[in-house]
DNA sequence: GTTTAGGAGACTGTATACAAGATCTGACAT
DNA sequence: ATGTCAGATCTTGTATACAGTCTCCTAAAC
């Protein structure tokens, strides 16, 4: 069988293997710590090693796995400490391009954000929880993208996925709350409110900190 | 010949190359938009193929090199005004990784702080310019690490190497005057003033984006 | 029982091989 | 002169091969 994607839009194994290592270290199928032999994974998602070797130094550059040469890779590990100090870069970054899109309001990439408050929405109601934390880093994404700084949007994209991976370690869901934050955040940026709008996306933050904060103090042990 | 270097901190051909080709990029050898054919750098370098596709993937990841699938990989372009806008992200970024520092001060990174600046003063007064460019890299990213953030350090990384990049390409060169501030910055994350540390570190990035700019609209055509 | 030497097996690092797509060249048609 | 089509060449994507190192187990020495 031939493929079917032309030209630039086509997906490389190398695309496709990262994609779903990052999935299955998001969605815990992977657990912090845990060997990653190349010998399997390429037997197990059908490919050689190469593509897998490839995929190791892009999740290695993004944090989600830690290379250590002639050991072997091990998917990353997540203290406490380390987890609610992302907070604190979220705050300053998410700040930022909340302030920034406020300031560009009405661009092309505006638009996305109300598609996505949509689709959440509907995914909320419907209790589809794993599309849900999916959305939930699509939307800040987004306002990153809509600040229109390219570097901001290059490195938010890591340092999200960073956070949905915390939230899906610990299980401290959040919930319809945060979807009504978001839209919060959203009416600012339309407005054009900047000040507003970074403090709206401030304030959505150290809000999903502090669930994340009494999450991890008790229900679970903090796995160190 | 056998290699000298044992366990974990062997350096493989990867990492040379990765740092050889990241060197080559900031130091404007590898201008932007040139192409990257992984034949002729595997030859360059005398190495195979493969470690210089997974550099590729690395420096790709940190946003220094673009990627097409089945076409190949370039060294970015950066336009006018993707330069000027790093400067919105680093004024957030390292506004909070000064006054974080601050916070932990007397912690064992801190010291390094003050070697970093010591090493500058010297190199700055024999007149050792590339040196000085590095070394402001990481005095920044010792900042960074002295606020005892992982994640924070992490990003800064390369955040501040596109920094030096496009300082290295517009050759707006700022002298003893950015080193006058990165003393008055060290001050006052010695004497644990979290405000005054993030002003100052502000300022010093707001200092550096009009040096920038008046490099940029003067002397050189824009590189667009 | 503890320690140390040795060797088998496992795994990574690097090189090479091959297939398929992308690009270029030049001839031919209009 | 311009456009287009086929073939040759270049380049990437993927697989495979092999060498060197690391790990772990076993057995011998004390």
């Amino acid at each position: 069988m031939t493929d079917f994607t032309l030209g630039a839009a086509h997906r490389t194994l190398r695309d496709e293997v990262t994609a779903e290592l990052r999935r299955r270290i998001l969605a815990g199928e992977l657990a912090q710590g845990e060997r990653l032999v190349e010998d399997r994974l390429a037997a197990a998602l059908g490919v050689s090693r190469n593509p897998v070797r490839e995929s190791i130094r892009v999740l290695a550059a993004e944090g989600f796995i830690q290379v250590v040469p002639r050991i072997g890779a091990t998917v990353a590990r997540l203290s406490a400490e380390e987890g609610e100090e992302l907070f604190d870069v979220r705050m300053a970054v998410e700040g930022l391009a909340a302030r920034l899109a406020a300031r560009k309001r009405g661009s092309a990439s505006a638009i996305r954000l109300r598609q996505v408050l949509d689709q959440a929405k509907e995914a909320v109601e419907s209790g589809r929880l794993e599309e849900v934390a999916d959305l939930n880093t699509a939307f800040h994404l987004a306002v990153g993208e809509a600040a229109g700084n390219s570097y901001l949007a290059l490195m938010m994209k890591p340092m999200l996925q960073r956070a949905q991976w915390i939230f899906s370690q610990t299980a401290a869901v959040r919930g319809p709350h945060s979807w009504q934050e978001h839209l919060s955040l959203w009416e600012a940026i339309e407005a054009g409110d900047e000040d507003e709008a970074q403090a709206r996306a401030v304030a959505h933050v150290a809000a999903a900190r502090r669930s994340f904060l009494t999450a991890t103090r008790e229900p679970k042990p903090a796995n160190d």
